[in-house]
DNA sequence: ATATATGCAAAGCTTTTGCTGAAGA
DNA sequence: TCTTCAGCAAAAGCTTTGCATATAT
């Protein structure tokens, strides 16, 4: 959770009103989930949000965090996002914006760059037809390079 | 198998070298391996691998593949690629190249782009060190849209 | 009241690991 | 000859599925 409680209230207000308007129940679950994804900046994986949530709906089980997930991806509240590893990793933030993950620790932070947003090729490119782009900068992140200059 | 025999061959006998510069025993196996990744444009997965290695050498097991892609990634022959799904993906192309990714079959295709080459942020992004760059464009490959529109 | 979702447990897949015999250097 | 590797089978880990109960509308 580390993003303002605003934001994450207006998100979650939008979410409630595109499950409604899918014909989908809106469950303490499904809200709870998709506030923990929409306020955090590490897109989790199911486990992480497991853990995350759990912590305040002991019930809550890991297989409906996995339902959960898949279901708001059919409606368009949230993505899975391309990584390496062994976990699948989400987010609900769906505007433009660009990953950079740690080489060392696997993290995924966000990186916003206006420049990077219009270069998605319009055009085809040799009969493909993109509809997005996603930028993926590896590197070493901030705690990691601290952790290894002790 | 879709490069030319030439570039496959020239790749091969560098991987060779740099087995043996590693102190690692250069096995038909691992050669083989090695051959159907560098010469596929597909990013296979290791059952990809597996099963066109294993025509040819059907003593081949799947486990193998696994550990081979391991080992030769920890000398920097081959990379796993960050992408969504079930199954690891791999590049034995390590230069600068961009994928485009299939949202309805998953296939992954490179993209050359030498402008978008050029965009690494070689500063620091607000403490992460960037180290390297890889775009993923995301739409609808040929094969899908012809079948689309039939 | 009815349709939909949750939670549990079991199953399914991909990937990893341990061990023994085989092969490279 | 000595070290490293391949293959097998078993284990491990993540994700999915089926079903009965509980919940949303």
């Amino acid at each position: 959770m580390e993003r303002t409680a605003d934001f994450v209230n207006d998100r979650v207000e939008t979410m409630i009103r595109r499950c409604r308007e899918a014909g989908m129940n809106v469950t303490p679950q499904r809200i709870a989930i998709y506030r923990a994804l929409v306020g955090s900046t590490e897109h989790p994986s199911p486990e992480m949000l497991f853990n995350s949530v759990s912590r305040t709906m002991p019930s809550l089980s890991l297989a409906t965090i996995y339902k959960t997930l898949e279901t708001l991806e059919t409606i368009g509240l949230v993505r899975e996002i391309p990584v390496t590893g062994d976990r699948k990793r989400f987010d609900a933030i769906l505007e433009d914006h660009h990953h950079l993950i740690c080489n060392v620790c696997g993290s995924v932070g966000d990186y916003h760059d206006e420049s990077l947003d219009a270069l998605p090729p319009r055009r085809r490119l040799g009969g493909f037809v993109p509809h997005a782009v996603s930028v993926n900068v590896f590197g070493v992140c901030v705690k990691c390079r601290e952790a290894a200059s002790h």
